[in-house]
RNA sequence: GGUGAGAUAGUCAAGUGGCCAACGACGGCGGACUGUAAAUCCGCUCCCUACGGGUUCAGAGGUUCGACUCCUCUUCUCACCA
């Protein structure tokens, strides 16, 4: 039994500081039901959550299965700074209505993951408003300079040039100082977080609260492009939200390459049972194309139904593999004859007329499935499909 | 605080008085081929009912028949020195 929550916990993970602490917890936890803390921390700025966050998730939510107590924190205040790993960008600084509203939106959509009995929800402001100019004085006296420039992040970004402002030297010291307050047992993030999680460890040992938080690292889910990491600003996500004809076309359109890395992180599938699969592909009993599609079933199935997933399965394959219309397009309407150009701006199909005399030039443009090569065509009164590429469609009514 | 360098389209990066709506690369979009995969090939990539017109090269002025290119100021960035 603790050998399996074991397994389960080390599950896809990059990389572990400390893991025989990790293992003493549950043990602790399987011998005496002694229960533990594992942090992990989110930006209110991007309420939306994608596939890349549900990683971490489900890590938590296996945390919950065997004794953890999960200390959902919410970094109302290190928003204002903004987290300076990865690219930098200049962050608006958010009202305390707006996080409010993130936040409620965190719950609903985090909770389809996680337990709520078994998960507390914490903003940092609480703790790191009072610190106070004092306080934040001593915080910075624990780390150096140098110390802080090894860091990946900031010694590329000092050494090609970039500036980095002062206050994202500040960010590692108060993510760290979250769990001091927190008495964390355990944290976990991405492997591009290593830095401000050892921070943790390094300040619950500056300030004496007599334990080290273990690290448990999961590495980085690429975005549907499969090189960068999915995230909302590169438009290479799956949202947890999406709608489900949405969801299962997003999952079916990566690499073969990026579904095992999909798999692996995403899946509840055991390792043994994807291992069987990479095998049947590789030796052609099974199609690449049917494997994606059980995946893109599984993940769209976890946030909407199965049936929901079921029938946006049957959608997809009406429109691509019989090329028909799909069942809902957006529907528009316009007064006279319309120009061809202007009613595919209309129906946003397309950003501008210009953009869309290309896309004529270019035969990508087709009417009612015909395909048309005129762009000084006028639409008479009627009711067209009108359709850009092979993705988007659009219904217009010219009155 | 001083000195020097720099800011060009989504990103990187050419252009140092007219040939510039601005080379190239990446990205993106479209077409062919497919499994809406990858790879490959081809085309497009500021706006405008368009063989023409309009707005662009950090911002504001100026010099010039003419400026992304020269001058002044402003804002921002970097390097070295303090």
């Amino acid at each position: 039994m603790l050998e399996e929550a074991l397994r389960e916990i080390k599950r896809g993970s990059a990389e572990i500081i400390d893991s025989d602490r990790i293992e003493k917890l549950l043990k602790a936890y399987f011998d005496e039901g002694k229960r533990y803390s594992v942090k992990a921390g989110f930006d209110p700025t991007a309420p939306d959550l994608h596939l890349g966050h549900t990683v971490l998730l489900q890590k938590l939510a296996i945390f919950q299965k065997y004794g953890a107590t999960i200390q959902f924190l919410i970094g109302d205040f290190t928003a204002q700074i903004g987290d300076p790993t990865g690219k930098s960008a200049t962050r608006k600084t958010l009202s305390a209505v707006q996080i409010g509203e993130n936040a409620k939106s965190y719950r609903e959509q985090v909770f389809k993951i996680l337990d709520p009995a078994k998960t507390e929800v914490v903003f940092n402001s609480e703790w790191i408003n009072p610190l106070g100019a004092s306080g934040m004085l001593t915080l910075t006296t624990t780390f150096n300079v140098a110390r802080m420039l090894e860091r990946d992040d900031f010694d590329k970004r000092y050494k090609s040039g970039t500036s980095i402002s002062i206050s994202e030297f500040i960010y590692p010291l108060l993510q760290g100082y979250d769990s001091v307050h927190l008495k964390s047992d355990i944290e976990i993030g991405g492997t591009d977080q290593k830095f401000n999680l050892l921070m943790g460890r390094h300040l619950q040992r500056a300030y004496e609260i007599g334990k080290e938080q273990s690290v448990l690292m999961m590495p980085i889910l690429e975005g549907l492009d499969g090189v960068q990491k999915m995230s909302k600003s590169l438009n290479n996500y799956i949202g947890v939200a999406d709608e489900p004809n949405d969801m299962f076309g997003k999952v079916l359109s990566v690499s073969d390459e990026l579904m095992w890395r999909y798999y692996e992180l995403l899946s509840t599938k055991t390792l043994s049972e994807i291992e069987a699969l990479k095998n049947g592909v590789a030796d052609g009993t099974l199609h690449p194309k049917k494997v994606k599609e059980d995946l893109a079933l599984e993940i769209t199935a976890r946030f909407h139904s199965f049936e929901a997933a079921q029938s946006a399965r049957d959608e997809f394959d009406k429109v691509h593999s019989n090329n028909q219309i799909p069942t809902e397009i957006d529907a528009y309407s316009c007064n006279g004859d319309v120009w061809i150009a202007k009613a595919l701006v209309d129906c946003n199909l397309t950003p501008s007329t210009s953009q869309a005399r290309r896309d004529i030039k270019q035969g990508a443009v087709k009417i009612n499935q015909e395909k048309i090569d005129d762009e000084q065509l006028q639409l008479a009164t009627g009711e067209y499909i009108l359709q850009v590429g092979k993705r988007k469609f659009a219904k217009l009514k010219v009155n």
